[in-house]
DNA sequence: TATTGTTATACTCTATAACTATA
DNA sequence: TATAGTTATAGAGTATAACAATA
């Protein structure tokens, strides 16, 4: 009746072995150690997210970070909103077309995700430190084909 | 300057590759998918997995199931309370110990619970169409490994 | 007409602390 | 003194609808 039994009794008889509920298990966990890992920076991992593709090559404007990161439109109004208020990302003007607005990292922005995503990599290493290498790589292959299916 | 265009220029120049990011995102689509399943049992995925670990043979009480499914303790109480409501399940005393309360499907319970999981089992094999048996098997695996690391 | 970004709003989920009854 | 469950509350995340500017 020790607190190990009762895990494995529940992790045996339900919901062990379903894909679903590992996800979500799994995903707490990660984003608990990812936002205990980004508290110096005062970003949490769904800030850093915009962040990291507002510093990326890709010139993303709103609607493709809302639809990249699976999120409102209007959440992503606010998470640039509090960036911006701190200097990270600009909204710049698309010259083609002037309903859209590029979100790019400012030299501070590149700045702070340097050290955010150092941060995030040391969590996950150590999260992930009883996979090797090979079994992370498959991990990451069988997983972008979920995440990246049709719907 | 296509949609599917974005998208992939997002997916290779940032996040695509990080497991946390992916892990997240096929959680979406997951909790999306499953909530819908669900929405005939009035159930969402969180009460549905309440509902599946006192259907099962555990006998888990509170504190197991807020643990196994990382919830906070008060958080359980409030599912409890809805599916009790419900007529779902049932808080039965434990003989050893006054304080601790066993969380039980009731028949009604067990039938909704039916219901439930051929759903749940019937929109993730939509959503894993693209994965073979195996390869679900594999990142099960994998899953479980992430899931259940010491933390 | 349709789309981008925005505001407003409500609902769900998450996190914390304090309390009670038992141990 | 510590633990199981509970209550209260605030904060983060999610979902929807309506609107202005632009296409």
């Amino acid at each position: 009746m020790t607190d190990a039994t009762a895990a494995e009794r529940l992790r045996d008889s339900a919901l062990g072995d379903d894909l679903s509920f590992l996800l979500a298990r799994a995903n707490v966990l990660s984003i608990a150690a990812g936002n205990a890992a980004l508290a110096a920076t005062r970003l949490r991992v769904r800030s850093y997210s915009v962040l990291a593709l507002a510093g990326s090559e890709a010139r993303p404007n709103q609607r493709e970070i809302a639809e990249f990161l699976r999120l409102d439109p209007s959440q992503v109004v606010t998470l640039v909103d509090d960036l911006q208020k701190r200097g990270l990302v600009d909204r710049a003007p698309d010259i083609a077309d002037r309903r859209t607005k590029v979100i790019l990292a400012t030299e501070e922005g590149h700045r702070v995700l340097v050290l955010a995503r150092s941060a995030v990599i040391e969590a996950e290493r150590r999260l992930h430190s009883n996979l090797s290498d090979a079994e992370r790589e498959t991990l990451a292959e069988l997983l972008r084909r979920l995440a990246f299916t049709g719907a």
